[in-house]
DNA sequence: TATGAATGAGGCTTCATTCAT
DNA sequence: AATGAATGAAGCCTCATTCAT
């Protein structure tokens, strides 16, 4: 607002602020309006640059989804890092991821918004990601562990499956937010409350360390 | 030609035919492409009338889609009509309507994707729809009765929710659907066989079943 | 001009009226400024529709190109039929295909630069069009029967080949088109002047009859 | 990366050699593309320098096109200098000067097409240039000495005009190569192997000098 | 009730060129 | 002499919708 040329000298010959300046703005408005609702014109006016330097980084507006959405998913991947679920014996880990993943898309709702949209477009666009399939194998790939871990140690049965099981996390922490607006509508916002949310992440943790406990 | 122009004249005697036909092309249309994405060209070209007829009985694109989503839940609650879970035991009933829960979104994709646009959107259409909260209300006044007996009956814990458990058991099924696709590239096909469905139905249908249980 | 609602009237539920205005134009702009150098709003400025009926009726840029060079050559086609050659003694017939030739390319420059367009372009787009083919096979089984008959009436040699002698006239009709522009400002008008290409004519007919002849 | 600043420098000290080099990247695009569907990011990135160096020599498109137009015509002027028609009899130099003329034609496409692509621009940049009137003034000159040399021997008749001759034969020479794209598509390419070339350019010493010889 | 023709507004993208360093 | 970043203007095309019959 104050001296807008100077803010825009700033951006001049800094090419990664203007880059994530767009990739930003673009988040957010393929997650509000999906990606044949996202207008590059509104994408642009949001940025503190031109339409033209939309398309001179990410050529067109596919380019610039596929790459909002590689961003998303680099986030996620971060972040899992950081939980560090090799600390904890096996079952308190499983609780801590599930607690972890229930927040993480309920404190990201754009993110979980674009895995929505790419849906209903058949997930084409995550076809030609090779950056967004390894973030996710990485993910089986530390579940498995865990189970193993926790099988080993006798905390677990041993007839769980890591893919299932994270299907099964995910499956209500996705749809918590995913299906809000729908459900709200319908039945309150009981269930939306902060109250509400703790109770329903421990409802996902107590049916899912029941089905994993030996 | 001639055989064109007989149908044609069919329809002309028969208005709620053409108004079934354009609102299937339509619901299979919206339920791939999303609201922005599908094309009224492509609705009617689909059809077996002209694009004119598809304005002429429903407006405007948004009017379509209204109906499209109204017609969908409307044939929901037909479907839940049919199962009859006063007729069994708590515990057998809950399993039945988990199980009925997971195969009809399995079987009706496109009413599934319909609500995930509709989220996409915020909800903003279901709001103006009446006939939609009275469905959906109906399901969860039937689940509290489905769980007072249960509790009743001593076969369920006293603590359960309609409401949380209504939540838990839609995630799944829900995601089951609108997340298949990202599922799917990520992560291969195994869990989307018949096989793998399986599974994931017992999968859901146990862990909320020792959640539930007493 | 005058009334210019009225004639908008007029256009309107008259397609072929519009796709002939629409074509016209195109080809004197295509003629003009090639391919690339044509604009959709210069044509669709000079027509008597808008803009959007040009992509009604010709999907693209492209499209509304290849139809216009189909256009052209529909046109030879026609006129080439109107000749009757065979009415003539093959030597006559020969001097009045050379004739009508020159003159055909004389009074048609946009014809002619569009085929120069399109060879800049390496003729791409005549691959694709069957249409053309056809007219120009027929133009060179034209000149075969032609020198056939002249053959075997003792008029020609025995060793012309239709192909090369198309080429040869051809060659000379189409340059006097194509490079009037730049052979003009480096030598002058004297040859484009209706005497100069009478002369040019003459001495066109004249080699080549020279080589012809028996 | 270090050869290519290696490379680099090289061009710093050259500024000859980055003209040259751009030049002839300019030349090969915009015979191939014509001067609208040039694009000066395709000329700049197939150049060893950058964009701005085009600019910085040649300041913009326009001003490249005419000295590439410029180029190609004096590299005309230096090979017909080595022809040295004075030296044979006339009727062998003319044959020689055809062949010539076929020969050069068709060993530089490139030139053949810039000239097309002028004249499809009317010519209009050919009339901004001194260089070219005084390159062709000087062929016609040569011709206009050969044609009085062959008539003063008895060899031609005593009605050949030279700029007329000079029409005719440029006219295959020309046609030759900027027709080939279409006469290939629609003929097949028999005209265009070497055998095929060879007997065209006989096809057109013979029908000429039948022409001019006495 | 039915239809092919017509359309204004707005969408995405690309162009030649210039700027700051 | 050299460069990557930046840009306004203009290009092509598509959308939901309406009109005349």
């Amino acid at each position: 607002m104050v001296a807008d040329n100077i803010r825009r000298r700033k951006w001049q010959q800094n090419p990664d602020a203007v880059k994530n300046n767009i990739l930003e703005t673009a988040t957010a408005i393929f997650a509000k309006d999906g990606f044949s609702g996202a207008r590059m014109d509104d994408i642009a006016r949001q940025t503190e640059t031109s339409k033209r330097m939309v398309y001179y980084y990410f050529t067109d507006k596919k380019q610039l989804y596929i790459t909002v959405l590689e961003a998303a998913y680099a986030k996620v991947r971060a972040a899992e890092n950081e939980l560090n679920l090799e600390g904890y014996p096996a079952g308190e880990a499983l609780i801590r991821l599930i607690g972890f993943t229930f927040d993480y898309h309920r404190n990201h709702p754009d993110f979980v918004r674009l895995i929505q949209i790419e849906n209903i477009h058949q997930a084409r666009h995550l076809a030609t990601s090779d950056i967004i399939s390894a973030v996710n194998l990485s993910a089986i790939a530390a579940l498995e562990r865990l189970i193993k871990r926790g099988s080993e140690a006798g905390e677990f049965h041993s007839n769980n499956d890591a893919l299932e099981l994270h299907w099964l996390i995910t499956s209500s922490c996705v749809f918590n937010i995913t299906n809000r607006a729908s459900f709200q509508q319908l039945y309150g916002a009981n269930l939306f409350t902060d109250d509400g949310q703790d109770r329903l992440k421990k409802l996902i943790i107590s049916s899912i360390m029941q089905t994993v406990l030996a």
